[in-house]
DNA sequence: GGATTATTGTCGTAAAATGAGACAATAGGT
DNA sequence: ACCTATTGTCTCATTTTACGACAATAATCC
């Protein structure tokens, strides 16, 4: 009877999303926060019968962020027989009052497609849907234990997210439209883990011809104002 | 209904595998022909309930090419709604006269995973399963027309190769155990699709200190004799 | 208004990696 | 013994990166 009950939707099948954000310093990631259960967990969802999977994650972020227009890209399936504890799932619905026999399906084996996003921290304020009572920022270093396996899903989104920074240049889609060239050597210091030599950074990014100079921002501070760059 | 009816399969979800080989001069990719269709396709098929997606990919491949022990890694998830055209599966069925009711969910919606697979060309000898009837190899840009989405999907599986060649280090897989410098950039070769200098593609392999020498390989040509490597 | 301060943009030189070719060392063939 | 094709290594030129020097400048402090 696997999802039969819940015509809308592709049965033993789940998505997640790692939203990662920068505030300037860290490096963070959108967690929600169900209600009355103590658990965290990325956001996620389900494919309606008749939806392409990335038409229901770009949905599904927005729902339950109300985060529109997002940079989003899939990583990788989580398909071990036991990574979802149905457990997390359950205590979940109980919580909502949603522990009828039509949600039961929920409680099946799921395999998972991790999605990630990249988004403009400053730009956007995370809303949480009616499933949870909160929605954080947390850094990379300081993550809550999530419910099932989300932890390792946020591992492997950050790992994709380093080996693809430079090779894709998607670095951008962590700031503003305009931003300087600190800035933006701030975002491959954090999600590389790395220092980066000023000079040696400002010279590579120049000379791959990818950025459009712009005005200069005065900050208000006794030096030298930075220019403000945006990618072609 | 969805996929009830088969009590052994994950509904609406399937993997197809791109198997590349290297005849030592082309790559080449695994393809099998079903029986009285004339349809060419990747091999693939279903993930049991209880089994983990690996594991199933893993089965499949040996059950349906007879291939064991193969290097397999997941590269995308194909979920646009209309991908498969349920049409090229109900000939199949039709022809193997698997045309009945328990079969019908095949012609549903399905999201499949694709994986790419390694081998040595050499050392092995693929052979067709009772639903096709061959199997063969095709150089990569001589594939025939396959049936539903299939070829984009190898060109996704090839795309993904290219880009993990040298940063994963994975050309070995295509290999036998012992090899010389000359087929190592072979590989490279094939698979960038980009002939390499050979004195600055030894220099670097040498450098990476991931190569072990062994003895020399005596061809019985009239010139020097290479050594032979492995990987560390 | 002139000196001070922190940061930025740019350059120069050193070091490392890569491109491109030279050349000697072979394993066999003639 | 000489010839041929290929391999392993070296050298030198070129390009890329590391690392530091320095002048320009936006505000602040006398």
């Amino acid at each position: 009877m696997k999802g039969s009950e819940h015509k809308n939707f592709i049965p033993n099948l789940s998505f997640d999303c790692v939203i990662f954000g920068f505030n300037g310093n860290l490096l963070k990631i959108l967690i929600l926060e169900y209600q009355n259960t103590g658990l965290f967990a990325l956001p996620g969802g389900f494919v309606e019968e008749n939806q392409s999977l990335d038409d229901a994650v770009k949905q599904g972020v927005k729902d339950r962020t109300g985060l529109d227009n997002v940079f989003l890209d899939q990583f990788y399936i989580f398909g071990e027989v036991n990574r979802a504890d149905p457990e997390h799932m359950k205590r979940m619905l109980v919580a909502n009052n949603d522990d009828t026999k039509e949600n039961r399906w929920m409680l099946e084996r799921f395999l998972t497609v991790g999605y990630y996003a990249l988004i403009n921290y400053e730009e956007v304020t995370p809303k949480p849907d009616h499933l949870s009572d909160s929605i954080g920022w947390y850094s990379i270093d300081e993550l809550p234990k999530l419910m099932m396996d989300h932890n390792k899903i946020a591992e492997k989104a950050l790992e994709v997210l380093r080996s693809n920074l430079s090779e894709k240049l998607i670095g951008m889609n962590l700031l503003p439209s305009k931003f300087t060239m600190k800035q933006l050597q701030l975002v491959f210091e954090s999600v590389l883990d790395q220092q980066l030599r000023r000079t040696t950074f400002q010279r590579k990014m120049l000379s791959l011809d990818i950025l459009e100079r712009h005005e200069k921002l005065f900050q208000g501070k006794a030096h030298k104002a930075p220019y403000l760059y945006s990618f072609k």
